[in-house]
DNA sequence: CGCTTGACCGGAA
DNA sequence: ATTCCGGCCAAGC
């Protein structure tokens, strides 16, 4: 928290968890996936966006509302992010069937990418 | 007033 | 594979 804030944080909160709502179940997204599928404020660089966007998407995430599925968010190693609570959100996303090996994901499997929501994980059986 | 601390990330060592 | 470091700065102590 508290690093250089959005220009409008309120909005910015917004986006982040109206996105992070449309995470499937059994699936996750990473802090700089979010930065990537949100735009970046009227007037920033990109590069500065890819600067803070991550801890901005953190912020909103320490402040989300109760109808957000949380847990779906780690980070680009495919871990959770160290604070109290992270046990729990290791064991919900267990629940949704997520397997961690060496407390981390396998992205290439859990990683949710619009567009694919249930392309089926083995498609051919030949 | 100065020092520490962040739900991060990518590249270097 | 793992650890370290810079970016960058408001809030809390």
């Amino acid at each position: 928290m508290h690093t250089t804030p959005p220009p409008d944080q309120r909005a910015y909160n917004e986006q982040v968890w109206h996105l992070v709502r449309q995470v499937p179940y059994g699936k996750v997204v990473t802090y700089g996936q979010i930065v990537q599928m949100l735009p970046p404020p009227v007037g920033m660089e990109l590069e500065e966006y890819k600067t803070f966007g991550p801890r901005w998407v953190g912020e909103a995430m320490a402040a989300c509302p109760a109808d957000v599925p949380w847990q779906r968010v780690i980070n680009a190693q495919g871990k959770i992010s160290i604070r109290p609570g992270a046990q729990q959100q290791r064991q919900l996303l267990e629940e949704e069937g997520i397997v961690f090996v060496k407390d981390k994901v396998d992205l290439k499997l859990y990683q949710w990418r619009p567009g694919h929501e249930d392309e089926p994980r083995q498609a051919k059986l030949f």
